[in-house]
This record gives C-alpha cells, sequence and structure tokens, in this order.
DNA sequence: CGAACGGTTCGGGCGGGGCCGTAGCATCGG
DNA sequence: CCGATGCTACGGCCCCGCCCGAACCGTTCG
C-alpha cells in the first residue's frame, strides 16, 4: 500500500489554513498574482511564495512567468473536483458552520467550479442536457446534442481532438449530485456568459444569472 | 469565506501519514479495532490511540465499543468518496510512483468502495444499468429496473424509506468515471456477494470475481 | 540610469503536534 | 478475586514546518 503516504502528502498540501485559502481563491478558475493570493491567503509575500513553491512542487497549482508577474492557477480540474469534495464533507459534518456566511445562498445556487458551471443552476443543466437527450447516458453527447451547441458556437470537433475528456460527471458540493464537467462544460459555461446568460463575479466564484430564464428556456424547448 | 479554514481542518487530519495509513484501511468498509489499525498505521496504540481520537472529534470515523474492544468505521460515504478523489489527484500527477505495487492491477479492475463496488467492473455496472433501462439517466430507478432488483433479493422498498440517498455517483480513482454508490450501490453489492459472484479479500479492498460472467450477462441478457 | 515594484531566498525564532514510556481504567477469563 | 488484554490519559522529548525580517535578483517604469 504505497498509496497511504501519498494522499496523505496531497492533504497536508491542503491542510495548511493559508494554502486552503490560496486553492480556495483559485477555484474560481481565473490565474492570480503571488502578491493577490498572499493578500488572499492573510500572509506576507515571502510565506505566499513558499507556499507556492510547495504547492507548484506538489502539482497542485501550475505558475507561468508573465513580465515581473508570476501567474498561477489550479494544475487542473481534477485538483478543484477533490476540493469540491472536501467542501462537502465540510458542509455535511461541518460542526458549528459558524455563520452561514452571507454569499452562502448565491453560491448554492450558481458558482463556478473552476471553468464549469456548478451549484442548483449546474446540475439542473446537467439533468435538463440529458432529459432533452442531448447527452445518453453515460455523459455522451448525441447527434441532436452536437447540432444544438454547435448552434451555441460551440466547435464540437475542435473539443473532440483536445486531450482533455469531452464530459466528465463533478461532484457537486452544494447539491450532492453530478454536474457536467469536461471540456464541454467549461465550453457551455464559456458560451452562457457569451450570451449574458451568465455573468461571474470577478473576485469571487459567485454566478450571476440574468439570463437564467432562457437558459432554461434553452433546455426546455 | 470562512470555508478556507474549515477545508484545511478535514484536510490536516487526512495528511497525517498515520492517520492516512488508517483512513485507507477503512475504505475496506468494514469496521476495525483500534488495534487493528494502529497496526496498519505502523505506530503504537497510545498513538494510534490519539489519532483516532482526533479523526473522531473531525466526524471523519465513528467508533462504537463493543465489550472491551472499540470498533472504528469511516463515519460516512463521503469520506470515503473524498478519499477515493485524492487517490485520483495523487495518480494523475503522482511523481514517482515508485512500484505499481503487486495488487495494483486487481485493485483497478474491482475493489470495494466503502461499501460498494468500484474499479473496471464498477463502471461497466453503473453503465450497464443505464444501458439496460434499469436506471434511467439522473439515476433514478425505473420500473422494470426495481423489478430487476427485487428479484436479486433487494428490498426497494425498505431502501426508499432509508435516510441513505438511495442513488449516487461516485466518481472512480482508476477508471475517471463514475459508479454506483448510495443505498442501492450498496445493497447490489451485497446481493452479488451472496450469490457468489463477487469475493472480498479479507484485509484488503481487492474484489475477487469468480462470477465476473454471470454478473455481465445479467447486466446484458 | 536609478527608483519602484514583484518575486524569491536565507536565516533564525518559535509553536504545534507526533511519538513513545509509563501508568491508569475498564472488560473478560479463570 | 486476580491476572491478562484492549484501550486511554499524561508527561516529556524532539523535530517539522510556519512565519517574518532582511537582503537579493529581475523587470518596468520615469
Amino acid at each position: 500500500m504505497a498509496d497511504g503516504p501519498d494522499i496523505a502528502r496531497i492533504a497536508t498540501l491542503i491542510g495548511e489554513p493559508a494554502r486552503a485559502r490560496m486553492l480556495s481563491a483559485l477555484m474560481g478558475g481565473q490565474a492570480l498574482t503571488a502578491s493577490e493570493l498572499a493578500e488572499e491567503a492573510g500572509v506576507t509575500r515571502q510565506t505566499a511564495s513558499g507556499h507556492l513553491s510547495r504547492l507548484e512542487d506538489g502539482a497542485l497549482i501550475a505558475g507561468v512567468k508573465q513580465g515581473r508577474h508570476r501567474y498561477f492557477r489550479l494544475s487542473g480540474s481534477d485538483v478543484a473536483e477533490a476540493l469540491e469534495v472536501l467542501m462537502e464533507v465540510v458542509d455535511r459534518r461541518g460542526p458549528a458552520r459558524v455563520r452561514p456566511g452571507p454569499r452562502e445562498p448565491e453560491m448554492r445556487h450558481a458558482r463556478v467550479c473552476y471553468d464549469h458551471l456548478a451549484g442548483t443552476l449546474g446540475v439542473a443543466l446537467h439533468d435538463g442536457l440529458l432529459a432533452r437527450g442531448w447527452l445518453a447516458p453515460g455523459l455522451v453527447p448525441t447527434a441532436q446534442g452536437a447540432a444544438a451547441f454547435e448552434d451555441l458556437g460551440i466547435d464540437m470537433d475542435e473539443l473532440g481532438k483536445a486531450r482533455r475528456p469531452l464530459c466528465r460527471a463533478c461532484l457537486d458540493w452544494s447539491e450532492r449530485r453530478t454536474h457536467l464537467a469536461g471540456g464541454l462544460g467549461a465550453a457551455l459555461f464559456a458560451a452562457f456568459e457569451d450570451r449574458g446568460w451568465l455573468k461571474r463575479v470577478p473576485g469571487a466564484r459567485v454566478v450571476r444569472c440574468p439570463g437564467e430564464a432562457a437558459l432554461r428556456d434553452w433546455l426546455t424547448i
């Protein structure tokens, strides 16, 4: 059993409060600079630098140098998924949940999960695509589905060629159900943003839904 | 954002090598005594006792006293799920995977995920149930499905009344797909064991499959 | 070219927490 | 009632790793 220590390695990286705050901040999907992450974590820049090195060594995040800045992002959607699942554990047996948090209801309704949609609306999307017959069981796009996605401006051929899995079920922390991740999940979210149906709140994971009605219509026509 | 420190609390609990080994051992689904867990973790009994207290305080495990023994189990399937997802992260970006481990291929083929079936065969079960029309998209049993499950000796009414969710998608570490968890997932695994199609290897998570052909037949008739 | 800024490296301080030895309680057996 | 067994509580040791101050590169301005 060599897996014991290994999951411990990853969990230790996540388990330090400052690092956990950094990772949470990166769940928004956008890359952040080292200084921004330091502020987010509430530590000095030099301390943050050390944490970021560790996270990068552990391959949980990836950094790119751009001018005199260094931008960090999560190294993959699987990391985001792991964080979501941990949040679910916290949520289900979190003891004292001191204050529900002001943004809590909004988070539960619609939020960014790295690069795709999560929350009540994310699950509704997932279920709607299946019910509509645009995704077959096993999360495989049908011919009609592919056509509908193309109509939204998504290049399915392109997505198919990418190394990233096209469709992937991601466990939803607040709903305890799965929503759609993978290349298609990300592409759909981007398309919804383009149409103005969804708008991300800059510094946070919350997503505002001015076009929720339109989105639901699109799913149920 | 109060969630930062909270996920850190959970991750810290998992992040200690000895505790991680204990949790891994409990992934087999059966309750173990404090001494057994101490041995599994490679620490003395007193040290183990301390770890177990912490894990219990954090509600990751639950202990019941029975005579002069104390049996511990994971406190819920969500904990098992979190561990599986962490293993997936390890697997995908685990750098040094020193030795593949002797039981590795067997683990990938069929293993216990707390109380239900995981691995290639677990995913095949999940997909088969959907393809067969016994589960509708969204993991809802159909009428035919319910009948088929009853034929196996599963009391669907009973399951429906339980507080536990009937069906749940659980992310499979080795397959990167979902398999069936929840009350029905557990009940199916138990039924397969009853029929002798599957047999668990006592101290480990590995599952032997003398009746794999029969199981697959059952899915594809 | 020099000042400002983002980022990293080094060193030392310090606290938390893992570990074990010893000892103290319960339960089970004779 | 006494010993063996499973488990827990306490005390002390020690090391890991978090943290910051200060100093050091590289980039970008004016």
